[in-house]
DNA sequence: GTAAATTACATCGCGCACGATCTAATTGTA
DNA sequence: TACAATTAGATCGTGCGCGATGTAATTTAC
């Protein structure tokens, strides 16, 4: 079974329909949060904020798995546009607290009619909320257990 | 319903769900990619070359939903590697025809190993084969849907 | 109490992704 | 034939992702 040609498939492995997928979805976005002058990674970071204001950015980084030297270039930007502020904690001088500014939370209103939208986008007679629904559960376990597992550093034929 | 505080929680959009997955099944494969000496998005490639040799730069760049802009570059580094050959077509200067090289060709048996050992790592009470082939279904008709779709430019509130 | 380990964040380098734009080759049209 | 439109790739600039590593602050262990 490991020898079928079709093993190496394209399509029969996980890696490509997530990837081509994600990319997709990331592609629908866009020309909605380029109106806000914001990008995707941006996005969610401020999704996280409009949930919880002020929180360090280890915080930030468990929920959007996004590891600091990811997410330290995306936050000194949206620094630089005045949605946030960055300021070392007083009682950890390791951690820097992101909280943000009036701008940044005025663009909640502006976003909210986004989730909407991308689902009219996916109005479609092939894939229903259902259906997406159920995709958003799946994902969302696979990103559990995936972030969970210590990646073991491949052990080949040994 | 517009306007309840939900809307904009990062799980009840489709954008988190699916970015995250997508970064996780990445870094599954990649320990299993460094060991060939390849990337993601090259080990995409040769997916797609395995399958069917000698391909323009657009038939891989339709089968893989990645742009000239993002190609070039990564044949490029693929041509430096010494897995595939590019040279123009004759019957239409325009295009560029990429070829596996015995090492490109080669690579493929190592490579088989890989799909079952990522099955491997699934492998949880959480989650199992008919709930992934049930997901690689969905993605799949998911980018198939938004491919066709051609980005209406938003128009909102008007 | 102090050295070692851990933690929080930052820096660096590389390889994507992709919008915008360019060049050259081919095709369509009159 | 001649010229506009299209097509195939390439180039450029910006912004991620992330492995590896660095630095400084805090915690742990003895």
């Amino acid at each position: 079974m490991k020898n079928n040609p079709e093993t190496l498939w394209l399509e029969n492995q996980i890696c490509f329909p997530i990837y081509a997928a994600s990319r997709m979805v990331t592609k629908l976005y866009t020309p909605f949060l380029s109106q806000l002058d914001i990008t995707y990674p941006q996005y969610l970071v401020l999704l996280t904020l409009w949930q919880t204001d002020q929180m360090t950015v280890s915080e930030i980084s468990h929920l959007v798995h996004l590891e600091s030297n990811t997410l330290t270039p995306v936050l000194k930007r949206m620094q630089g546009k005045g949605l946030i502020e960055r300021q070392r904690s007083e009682k950890d001088e390791r951690s820097v607290i992101i909280s943000l500014t009036e701008k940044g939370k005025a663009l909640r209103k502006e976003a909210m009619c986004i989730p909407q939208q991308i689902i009219d986008q996916f109005a479609s007679d092939e894939i229903n909320a259902q259906e997406i629904h159920q995709l958003k559960q799946t994902l969302t376990k696979l990103t559990d257990i995936l972030s969970k597992k210590e990646m073991v550093p491949l052990r080949q034929n040994v």
